[in-house]
RNA sequence: GGCCCGUUCGUCUAAGGGCUAGGACACCACCCUUUCACGGUGGUGAUACGGGUUCGAAUCCCGUACGGGCUACCA
């Protein structure tokens, strides 16, 4: 493909900054994966950095679940917390000292500023300031001039305060009238008047970078060729291309990518919908460990990750093509950040189960079976025979949207059902067909060969012999088998089942059918 | 309120100035199947509105409406 090179003139590096603060829904999964689509055409890097910078929202064991989560997905990245590379640490709370020196450049520049404010004033200057026509007021130009900062202070005041450790933080100073432009590979041209914006915080009275200065200082630092990130940073890309421009020159900036944003049924998904709405929106199950709140995953409703990079794909990128099921190694191929929508995609569960269904139809039972074995054992059943389970999920998987319904599908082969949907037989049941299932166990003993085809001849044959419609028996024998309405052809039942295992069940049956 | 982004069937989308606006999910009907599905065939259903530019506009421009995002010492 025709790739825009970075003007660092680098290998491609592309990186994915999750905040550890529990979960890792849709938005965030698509993310990675789009990057590494991209790193991986490119023959590029792929970076995991953790956005930890607010310890206070810090959620403990979110950090392992993201990597259990992209494990799952196989987006696993080059570097990453836990499998360094050479642009190390990838915490930000264990780079928490590089960002101070930055910061205090920008001071020294004359585009940024120390502000002592402590949030009491700032809560006052918002409820002053609060009006009508402006609802939510910011710290800009024409605010900062009234409180007490290094702008509205003397030099001698300021050095003071410093000395004596007085608690600050150092804004940008957002210039009085300039347009930002910047170039997005996928909306295009993107332009901001820097007259409207505020003067954001880059460095917490902690010490702590806020992710405005965090971003760009990482991105410097690790080379980062190209950064995608979600829609809902647009509004504060001015700020980091100012920081850029400022402190490294925007010609060593990444290209940017705004990725559009994945609706629920009502705006920005959330993992509420899901409980709302009762589909999942993390990949994997998060269970919070400090509300105890459980948030359903993907992997656990019982999705293949094939099929769900593949959904996720398709939210918001298409090839031109009619296609819509692609392996993995098709979308490395095909995908293009250029192709990407600029509008947001709501999410449709049903057509999520649709693409899952398409993948489990074509696996084979062979690769289904760890999968399935391990949903049948979370449900109490224990296959002992993987060839025999391998049998059972070749002939049921065309029904299964879910991995979980194979446990639905198969699980009358391992346990002979106790409870029978007697409701839908007994109407139409009479002693001439108790006498036909009496007298097919005899066939049955006797058969020469075990296969659905010889069985159903031999069960027809039968049938016509007794002067009923092989039709009519076919339901019993079913609901006798399975326990009621579903499953795969009956025949091929029987045939798995075996000889003694259906007698039995046949038995079993005809004892709940005549009373 | 301000700023930014967006707008093709209910949903995901194709069509980059020129066929009757195509496909998929969902829905409906029929066929297949004496179970439930799969599958097959067909059907309902969209260019937000108003102006321009052009021989010609879903497509380019402007305005309006609507939707979404942002507006924290969160990311």
């Amino acid at each position: 493909m025709a790739l825009s090179l970075h003007p660092m003139n680098k290998k491609v590096r592309v990186r994915f900054a999750p905040s550890p603060t529990g979960g890792l829904h849709l938005g965030g999964v698509r993310t990675v994966l789009y990057n590494y689509l991209f790193a991986k055409q490119n023959n590029g890097d792929f970076i995991l950095r953790i956005e930890d910078t607010d310890q206070s929202r810090y959620v403990a064991g979110a950090e392992e679940y993201i990597m259990d989560c992209l494990q799952w997905a196989g987006l696993v990245p080059d570097e990453s917390p836990v499998k360094g590379g050479n642009y190390g640490p990838y915490r930000q709370s264990e780079r928490k000292k590089l960002y101070r020196q930055y910061a205090e450049q920008l001071v020294a520049d004359g585009h940024a500023y120390y502000a002592f404010d402590t949030p009491e004033d700032l809560e006052q200057m918002r409820t002053t300031f609060r009006t009508d026509t402006n609802p939510s007021p910011q710290y800009d130009r024409a605010v900062r001039e009234k409180m007490r900062n290094s702008i509205t202070l003397t030099a001698t005041e300021v050095k003071k305060l410093l000395d004596n450790g007085a608690k600050h933080v150092i804004r940008i100073k957002m210039p009085t009238h300039e347009t930002v432009t910047f170039h997005d590979m996928i909306r295009g041209e993107v332009s901001f008047d820097t007259s409207l914006l505020d003067d954001k915080v880059l460095l917490k009275a902690d010490g702590m970078p806020t992710y405005h200065l965090a971003v760009v200082v990482d991105d410097y630092l690790m080379e980062i060729s190209h950064a995608f990130r979600g829609e809902e940073w647009l509004p504060s890309a001015p700020v980091h291309i100012l920081l850029w421009k400022y402190l490294f020159g925007l010609e060593k900036m990444p290209l940017w990518a705004h990725l559009p944003l994945i609706l629920g049924p009502n705006g920005k998904l959330s993992k509420r919908d899901g409980a709302k709405y009762g589909f999942p929106v993390f990949a994997m199950n998060w269970t919070d460990p400090n509300t105890n709140e459980l948030v359903e995953g993907f992997r656990e409703k019982g999705f293949l990750p094939e099929a769900f990079i593949n959904l996720l794909a398709l939210l918001g990128w298409n090839d031109g093509s009619e296609q819509e099921l692609f392996s993995r190694e098709e979308l490395q191929e095909k995908f293009s950040i250029e192709r990407v929508h600029s509008g947001g995609a709501r999410f449709d569960y049903e057509k999520a189960k649709w693409f899952n269904h398409e993948w489990i139809k074509r696996k084979s039972g062979n690769e289904l079976l760890a999968p399935v074995k391990e949903i049948l054992q979370g449900n109490a059943i224990i296959p002992t025979d993987d060839l025999f389970l391998e049998k059972t999920i070749e002939l049921v998987k065309d029904r299964c949207s879910l991995l979980t319904d194979f446990v639905q599908q198969t699980s009358f082969f391992f346990i002979a059902p106790v409870e029978l949907d007697t409701a839908s037989v007994k109407p139409k049941w009479n002693d001439g067909k108790a006498d036909f299932f009496n007298e097919f166990k005899t066939v049955l003993g006797n058969a020469s060969s075990w296969d659905a085809v010889t069985l159903e001849n031999s069960f027809k044959e039968l049938a016509t012999q007794k002067n009923i419609k092989p039709g009519e028996l076919q339901l019993p024998l079913r609901v006798m088998l399975v326990g009621g309405k579903f499953g795969p052809p009956v025949f091929n039942i029987v045939e798995l089942l075996g000889k003694e295992e259906t007698g039995k069940r046949i038995d079993y049956a005809l004892t709940k059918f005549s009373i």
